[in-house]
DNA sequence: GTCTATACGAGGATAGAC
DNA sequence: GTCTATCCTCGTATAGAC
């Protein structure tokens, strides 16, 4: 069991001696910094403050900086993976692909906002081995397999489709990044409210199917 | 005029002693220096470098890492500026008003594609403060106005303008900040290339027209 | 497993010579 | 205006006690 005691006035919370308390905190409390302020910005310090642990415990069970991030990328990823895999097998039109596709993704999105921004600085910062090591691609190009698909069945208006595959993955994915951005830009709800995420994944889905369809 | 010196096998070039060599030469080195690892993660050392300027002339021209990453801001907002106002005050439908507008964005983007990048990554990372001083809401505001004006007008289907501002906003500049992705993703042409670059103008207004119209 | 203390390098900023 | 040298804080990482 947890304890408190104070030091200087300080409060400081011990921790549970037990890594399956520990480890998921660090992780958590990792997603959070490094969701806002990208690897190199990124401090173990603020971490381990912020998930109530010692600076010590990150390199205990993580080894660097480094190790604790990729850690952080894989959890990331995984709910995109599954969402990316979902629509594939079914024996339905282009468009029902592409649209049930878009809702997996944006759900998966909507559960966890910070996991398209720390895509978005990996994209921007990294130097493309933890993309490929995850197989970020696939992000890409599975929605321009689908548009190439409905392309051709006449489905789809003509367009190149990795623009168009871009595109949408831009749709999705700029809006948790603005986020923050938003509600300084305009007094109202916040964009990350659960009002505000469904309007945004139904005003999405609303403007990809207008702009493939033929 | 400059000079070439060297200091133990490193070759180091002085500088010509006139800030109007000096001072845009620092802000060049910074656009991509901050545009690359945002504000906390750029490092003075490594503008100064590219810049192939002594460290100290940074802190010299700028007072300090916040004066010039604002000089850079202010830099970077102002082709902007002009692209968003430069469809307004026309006589045109809302389409017309619209795909003007995107095109002077589109263009602008391209011309410096790190600005895109360097907002984002603002946007991220910062509190609000450089958003708010800038103006960066009105890229929002003036495209929602627009939408609004053309679907009271009956030339654009319903849907909400705010989202819809983002989304378009969205299309414009995320290809921007994957471009460094892209290139990974799959062989093909440099995604910041003259060619790929009108490709992506062309097809975002493509995809923006489709979507927008009734 | 957890904690404190500390080594050590990186990086922002300044002082003062030329 | 330019350059070198230096200060000092911050931040990663490790060692070793409990």
């Amino acid at each position: 069991m947890g304890y408190s005691v104070t030091i200087e006035g300080k409060p400081h919370r011990a921790q549970v001696r037990d890594r399956e308390v520990t480890v998921p905190a660090i992780l958590a409390a990792a997603e959070i910094e490094f969701g806002t302020n990208g690897f190199a910005a990124a401090r173990t310090e603020s971490i381990a403050a912020r998930a109530n642990v010692v600076k010590g415990m990150i390199f205990h069970y993580f080894k660097s900086k480094e190790g604790l991030f990729e850690a952080v990328l894989e959890q990331a990823y995984e709910p995109f993976r599954e969402a990316l895999n979902k629509a594939v097998d079914k024996n339905q039109t282009a468009t029902d692909s592409l649209l049930s596709m878009l809702e997996s993704l944006l759900e998966a999105m909507s559960a966890r906002p910070l996991s398209p921004v720390i895509f978005m600085l990996e994209s921007i910062q990294g130097s493309g081995e933890h993309v490929r090591k995850l197989g970020l691609a696939s992000f890409y190009t599975r929605i321009e397999a689908l548009l190439k698909k409905g392309i051709a069945a006449g489905e789809f208006r003509p367009m190149d489709p990795w623009h168009g595959a871009i595109n949408i993955v831009g749709l999705c994915g700029f809006y948790f990044c603005a986020a923050n951005n938003l509600s300084h830009a305009r007094k109202g709800p916040n964009p990350l409210s659960d009002a505000s995420l469904k309007k945004h994944a139904s005003e999405v889905m609303a403007f990809v199917k207008r702009a493939v369809t033929e």
